[in-house]
RNA sequence: GGGCCGUUAGCUCAAUUGGCAGAGCAACUGACUCUUAAUCAGUAGGUUGAAGGUUCGAUUCCUUCACGGCCCA
């Protein structure tokens, strides 16, 4: 007998399968003949009365009253009750696998099931399938949550979606919006006379944007590959082998910080056209937005962040220079040298200091102006400086051909006419390559097959990249990213109950022999380390022997104690395994190679500017 | 990275100053022919996220760790 509920319940149904085997009925078909939905019934109960159908979905709920059960089922589209009486549905059948009214008791709420019956109203008006025929679809072993109370705990939510959607369909509601947003962007972008292609995500030298990059391994090639930060340079090959329109959406990873509206895995739609520059890319975004939010969710409107934004209202269009000076009154154009501008940022509280005065601005306008940027706004006319793959204005060389959507202070998008000069490109891209910017994630690499592209010749070219998750953070009128991804990244979690129920191993110690090592010993073995004015550090060894499953097992660590206040430092991570017994003077030996290592690399990383000599007698 | 908060039954939540770990739903047994958060009677379910410390005694106080959330940079 189990302690756990949850393992009691699942025992429980586990036995239920077990007769209903016994009874011949299988209860994981491969089929199910569901012909109708629920809420077709439900909104169109006239055309459905008194008539046959078969819907099928998982069982939300069961009440039984001696001689009559009812039931509900959830479909993607909704609930229907059931209304089973022990006289209307046929007895127990294991050949066409209907299940009477009295093995009624082997489901559970939570099953899938199928069932064929006429549609009637109960006394009490509601909508019902008079059941005939109920058949086991998929047995469930676990118990749903609440039935209707919603998931709250957050870390659940995220975690296990599937049964957030299955109890919260508002919820489920809105990402099926996301993915009509998806179809909604390809039907815009067909109707324009774009292409779709896929462009790789194992990328053999990452490029189209600075960001930390996430390394992998392919064996085959025995090369590191990069997972794509960017699908830009992969587009612009496609203008160069001649396609006109292209986009892709894509899946783009950056190995950096997550929060609110970050994640390393994030999706876009990236689209290139040729003969055209950045202002015919203005247009485009924003009939992209306004045909989604009238094609998907029929509105022009949508709160974000306390806002109401009517996309159906032209978007402002701004200069970065205009933006800034409307918020801080300082027009950086007027700027005749570097320290002028770096003055103005002075002035602005930003403790900064940048190169260029193209930098500057850039640096003012994301301290100051990007937030106030609500209704949506086109800032074009980006510095050069930041700008590497974009051409720069004839009118004013400086700055480059670019524009970036913002809406409720948010980045929504990037844009600017391509730089399709092989020379200038190739000269700016060395004129930034920076090895030392690559651990910060602002590394532009040099990608010499993309230069070769250009040098054959790219006509000229414009591009688009709204993030998805942006866009449906906005329509969906959500705050966190992790409310429009499904499947947010998370750390992977085995619960105990899972432990026990799929008997996976838990290393645990079976028991501790002894310490081998001695408070004293190892004060000594370390004192040649520590300067005097350490003496109040105090470093605590342990190391312990045990026997699990006839595999001999050894563990340390050390506790360094009074290097912080209110803290100690625990070193740990030492073990060791084997399948005859330690010669245990040799295994504290490693073990106090292996602190001393640790101590070494803790105090290099934690005190890196003091110089920290090994000297002989503090080895073993 | 910094600060604050959370983790108790499958789910949602209690537990008074540190003093017997509890309820509703779900589960199980039984009753019931129109319920819809069905009802009624009964039963069972816990290593209080992990480890250590203080204490006669810890869900509660302290330390560390794990997982998560919120805010700030």
């Amino acid at each position: 007998m189990s302690k756990s509920g949850l393992i009691e319940q699942r025992n429980i149904r586990l036995s239920k399968i077990e007769e209903l085997r016994k009874l011949g009925i299988n209860p994981y078909p491969a089929k199910s003949n569901r012909a109708d939905y629920s809420n077709a019934i439900v909104n169109d109960y006239e055309s459905y009365k008194g008539k046959k159908v078969v819907a099928a979905g998982r069982l939300m709920s069961l009440r039984k009253h001696g001689s009559v059960t009812f039931a509900d089922i959830q479909d993607q589209t909704g609930k229907i009750q059931l209304a089973i009486g022990k006289k209307i549905l046929k007895p127990f059948d294991a050949a066409i696998s209907n299940l009477g009214y009295s093995e009624l008791k082997f489901l559970d709420v939570g099953d899938f099931i199928e069932t064929s019956g006429e549609v009637s109203k109960t006394k009490t008006g509601e909508i019902s399938i008079l059941s005939e025929r109920i058949t086991l679809l998929t047995k469930s072993l676990r118990p749903l949550p609440d039935k209707w109370g919603k998931l709250k705990d957050r870390e659940l939510i995220l975690r296990k979606r599937y049964l957030d959607a299955t109890l919260n369909p508002e919820n489920k509601k809105e990402f099926e919006n996301i993915a009509k947003i998806l179809f909604g962007i390809r039907s815009f972008l067909k109707e324009k006379g774009f292409l779709e292609f896929l462009t790789p995500v194992l990328q053999p030298q990452y490029g189209g944007g600075t960001a930390k990059p996430f390394i992998t391994h392919l064996n085959s090639l025995n090369r590191d590959f990069y997972l794509s930060i960017s699908h830009e340079l992969y587009l612009k090959r496609l203008i160069t082998a001649g396609f006109d329109k292209v986009f892709t959406i894509g899946r783009y990873f950056r190995n950096e910080g997550i929060d609110k509206s970050h994640h390393p895995e994030f999706s876009m739609i990236e689209t290139m056209t040729a003969y055209e520059n950045y202002e015919y890319n203005m247009d485009l975004i924003e009939d992209m937005f306004r045909y989604i939010a009238e094609q998907v969710y029929g509105k022009t409107e949508f709160k974000v962040k306390g806002h109401t934004i009517d996309f159906k209202q032209p978007w402002k269009r701004i200069s970065m220079t205009d933006a800034v000076t409307e918020v801080t009154g300082i027009n950086f154009d007027d700027c005749k040298s570097v320290e002028e501008a770096n003055n103005h940022l002075k002035a602005l509280k930003i403790e900064e200091t940048c190169e260029t005065i193209g930098l500057a601005l850039a640096k003012a306008f994301e301290e100051k102006a990007e937030e106030t940027l609500i209704s949506p706004t086109l800032v074009f006319g980006h510095p050069i400086d930041i700008s590497p793959l974009a051409k720069p204005m004839d009118s004013s060389p400086n700055k480059a051909e670019r524009f970036e959507i913002f809406i409720a202070g948010m980045e929504c998008g990037d844009n600017w006419s391509e730089q399709n000069d092989p020379v200038e490109l190739l000269a700016t891209w060395k004129a930034n390559y920076k090895p030392e910017d690559r651990e910060v994630g602002e590394f532009h690499p040099l990608d010499y097959d993309f230069i070769e592209v250009m040098e054959y010749g790219m006509p000229p070219t414009t591009g688009i990249g709204p993030g998805l998750e942006r866009m449906a953070m906005i329509f969906n009128e959500r705050e966190n990213i992790d409310d429009v991804i499904f499947f947010p990244i998370m750390k992977s979690h085995l619960s105990k109950a899972n432990k026990k129920i799929f008997g996976a191993q838990e290393d645990k110690a079976d028991k501790s022999l002894d310490i081998l090592i001695t408070f004293d010993e190892f004060q000594e073995f370390v004192s040649n380390c520590l300067k005097d004015s350490a003496q109040d550090i105090i470093i605590k060894p342990y190391m312990r022997f045990w026997e699990s499953k006839n595999i001999f097992k050894a563990s340390g660590s050390a506790e360094i104690i009074g290097l912080f206040k209110n803290r100690s430092v625990k070193l740990s991570g030492y073990s060791s395994k084997a399948e005859k017994p330690f010669d245990k003077a040799e295994e504290v030996l490693k073990f106090k190679d292996y602190i001393q290592n640790l101590i070494v690399s803790f105090l290099q990383k934690n005190f890196n500017k003091t110089e920290i000599n090994l000297s002989e007698t503090f080895l073993p």
